[in-house]
DNA sequence: GGAGAGTTTGACCAATTGGTCAGGATCACG
DNA sequence: CGTGATCCTGACCAATTGGTCAAACTCTCC
């Protein structure tokens, strides 16, 4: 019951368990589609306990989002004015893949919340993911204005980066489909290519 | 009951009120979180009468997915060999952005299944998806071959197609959460951006 | 205008689902 | 070692959901 407050061994225990067995059931069926019983299969409680910890299934979920979402965003946050510029963006994309290799389920998550309307976290994007993206946007559009870069809608290159590194986390299953590869293997692939297609793009002539 | 044989008025206009309103439910809610009430409801007709003409809700969906399928393809199907390569490919992006742009409901339809691992198509991902993405990679390395675009991974310029247009379509709520602006304004900057991207990082050097 | 096919529906059902609750088990700590 | 707080569970509940069915209604076409 405890939100932040002290926790006991049992609680800590339990409360990271049931996020974990959550986030696989949650990512994997989006929030409708997911059940407290698959829940509390995966993190070996019975329903009843589940809900002694959480109130209810909208509130695990929840706490899910909202413990995942400063990792989520990390790599944006970290895109450094002081570096050089082209480098600072190839870097962001590729540490937005690395999550996608590393984080697949997070990544589900979030879309998984997205594709149907973010219902649960359109303040969150509204509010601080819109003032951080604004903010780097700003900066990205100052790089073009010194010609560091080239001319590029800010916006739409954050959009298309989150687009080409998610999509090897979110959609998954058709990736693998179509390419019949080791994952490592395509995960470098696709490492080469975006590399090239930002540098090239991004390169002022 | 009739699949594509013979239909009366009534069944043609009931048909199409229901896979329209299926489109609807499904791209938004996903095939779980979608109810037969609500498709009922958004074809104004009886749960029982839905029934009488699909045997299930899962056949509403197949139905669905199948009746789609060949428009969605249709853009990658239309890359043509005798074009000028980098046009040819830069135009495929555009047209997968006006679709993004028109038919959003059957892009989320089809993000809403792979996100969730792709259950109800992975067979048509592996088999017709497969051999026609094969097909163009293949026709995309030998202009590669010729010095008539960059060296690029065939795969993953594909990839990277799909996902910079349909992220417009799929994550629209999340785009517009960061974009306050009007719609069709964006589509445009993001052709804009989509445009340059795609051409810079192709034209041979 | 009537007979048979095609269409529609209210009432119903079993299974699933999110959630409750009273009581019992177990732990921490003096 | 005992006692109060914490933890856990089986039994239960109401609502929702996909789907059935028999009966009624309405077309079509001779």
């Amino acid at each position: 019951m405890p939100a932040t407050a002290a926790r006991t061994r049992i609680q800590e225990k339990n409360i990271s368990a049931i996020l974990e067995a959550a986030l696989e059931v949650f990512s994997r069926a989006g929030f409708r589609g997911a059940t407290l019983d698959q829940i509390a299969r995966a993190a070996s409680l019975s329903k009843p306990n589940l809900l002694y910890y959480f109130e209810s299934k909208e509130a695990i979920h929840r706490t899910l989002l909202s413990e995942l979402l400063d990792a989520w965003l990390a790599p944006l946050r970290a895109l450094d004015s002081g570096g050089e510029p082209v480098d600072e963006i190839v870097r962001y994309a590729m540490r937005k893949l690395d999550m996608a290799r590393e984080l697949p389920r997070e990544s589900r998550l979030f879309a998984n919340e997205i594709v149907q309307g973010a219902p649960h976290i359109l303040d969150i994007i509204e509010g601080p993911l819109k003032k951080l993206v604004d903010e780097k946007a700003s900066l990205i559009r100052n790089w073009a204005a010194e010609g560091r870069i080239a001319e590029v809608d800010p916006y739409h290159l954050i959009f298309s980066i989150w687009a080409t590194t998610q999509h090897y986390a979110d959609f998954d299953a058709q990736v693998r489909g179509i390419l019949r590869s080791e994952r490592a293997q395509h995960f470098d692939d696709a490492a080469r290519f975006l590399t090239h297609l930002y540098r090239t793009a991004l390169t002022p002539k």
